[in-house]
DNA sequence: TTTT
DNA sequence: TTTT
């Protein structure tokens, strides 16, 4: 049963987030990223294939999303592989992969117009899972509001 | 254009690897790989969701799980999100997520029937990015053989 | 600003985990955790180099760490890097590196003696950063008791 | 024995990369590299923690290190780690922690002085272990001489 | 279609 | 001090 679904991607958002309010409060936003690499082709000639991610973040990140991320800006995602299914209009099961992200970092790049979010860090973190890049990052609470991480509840950490 | 592709996955195959031999002698092997995550409904019960990656592996990586990967096992993967997009019978565009690996670890799990593969690992790298787990990865060479690594010819690392 | 810190490691416990039961509650666990490479060296010959990773674990998953994982055994660890700097007797700077984990998922491997904890997940999680493998992983919660995760929370995510 | 040794990094140089050409014409560069986390203590101040990560770069990798890696930038690092033993000279055994980085992205930030090195990729890849971000990342071949990746050699993925 |  |  062990299993790990894991998913880190620095890429480029291709459009700015569209973000929705559901009921309950609930935020939901989406936007799509852009991976690029590059390779050389069977002629030697530099080739490039951009690879686009369909991300989604809930809760507090999508406030982030919304406020700071715009189209063009460079972002680290911390998330996992997600595949819904749905029938298309003839009946037919199609799937639609997207990466949930529960962490997003902020790296600066080429905002479009308008007010540059920069390069930094929104929101904390309600588990140590992504503790180690805390201020950095805007990690996903769950469960509403951000819950404040006491470190200090960790007592020396003496060689022992 | 600072970009990251990077997937990291701990699963079952749902299957036995595909593997096809296409002309030049490259291999590609292909196969279903789950995940599951548990999480408590609105109502307490515990819920399980799977969710299925489809797995290429190329090459030396492809040779590997043709012979000692089997359905039932757990590997561990690393490679990259890839989403090819074809025309389906109307003419409409569709787009097919697979993830290419270049790193395949075998875990164990439980191989049914016949030979056990056991856990183990095949092959060996050209390149330091997987060298941290060398014996242990079969990792993906695109050309062709396998070259060994010569970590000797990293002189003695002191401190300075 | 923005930051990352973040290990994924595949190993097996030198020994069984040594836990301290801190004033207030809190557990924390520690224990060796061996990753090696093979790699040929000038003369063709296989070598093998195993690096020795310090783990802390803290709270409900030191208490995981307590009542499942043992000396041998093979784990899944995702955490963070941590060096301490302490003075040694003669006043001169120290450091010691340890792994801070935040996820940690039993891959089976061959404990010694008594009772086979086998491979599973124990925990879950209270913050959507390691939900892709909750059920597989005992994620460490910073707040005490364990947050289960209503997944249910997120609506229909119809492809938009 | 499988076994994974996996670091990620993403953080500031502390300080220029200090190169050595080695006989026989192999480079190797160091850099201390800063990451920080942000945690409110027990009065609910926000407080940080730097970590330093002694960085340490191979061949292609350090050539780019040396000619576009600057103190204050901000890079992407992938490696593993490795824990070297030497003896202090009082005969005490000391440990000194480092990550030997194989796949090295810039990501810009604030290079002091001189040139800009900007965000970008250099060097390419020997395996597709790092494919995932060739022209985004300058991945450290072992071997000498940096291999152009093929990726056409990859026939058509069709969905099968 | 896997696994627990 | 683990594992293969």
């Amino acid at each position: 049963m062990a299993s790990i679904n894991k998913v880190i991607l620095i890429g480029n958002l291709g459009k700015d987030p569209e973000v929705r309010h559901l009921e309950g409060g609930v935020a939901v936003a989406r936007f799509p990223l852009a991976t690029s690499e590059t390779f050389k082709d069977k002629n030697g000639e530099r080739q490039e294939r951009t690879e686009w991610h369909n991300i989604v973040v809930w809760r507090g990140l999508a406030e982030v999303a919304e406020k700071y991320v715009k189209k063009g800006q460079s972002v680290y995602i911390e998330g996992r592989i997600r595949t819904n299914s749905y029938q298309d209009k003839d009946g037919v099961q199609r799937y639609s992969t997207e990466i949930v992200a529960d962490n997003m970092t902020m790296l600066g790049g080429r905002p479009e117009g308008g007010a540059q979010a920069g390069s930094g860090n929104y929101g904390n973190e309600a588990s140590s899972g992504s503790a180690s890049n805390s201020n950095a990052a805007a990690s996903q609470s769950k469960g509403g509001a951000a819950k404040p991480v006491a470190y200090e509840e960790e007592p020396d950490d003496l060689p022992f």
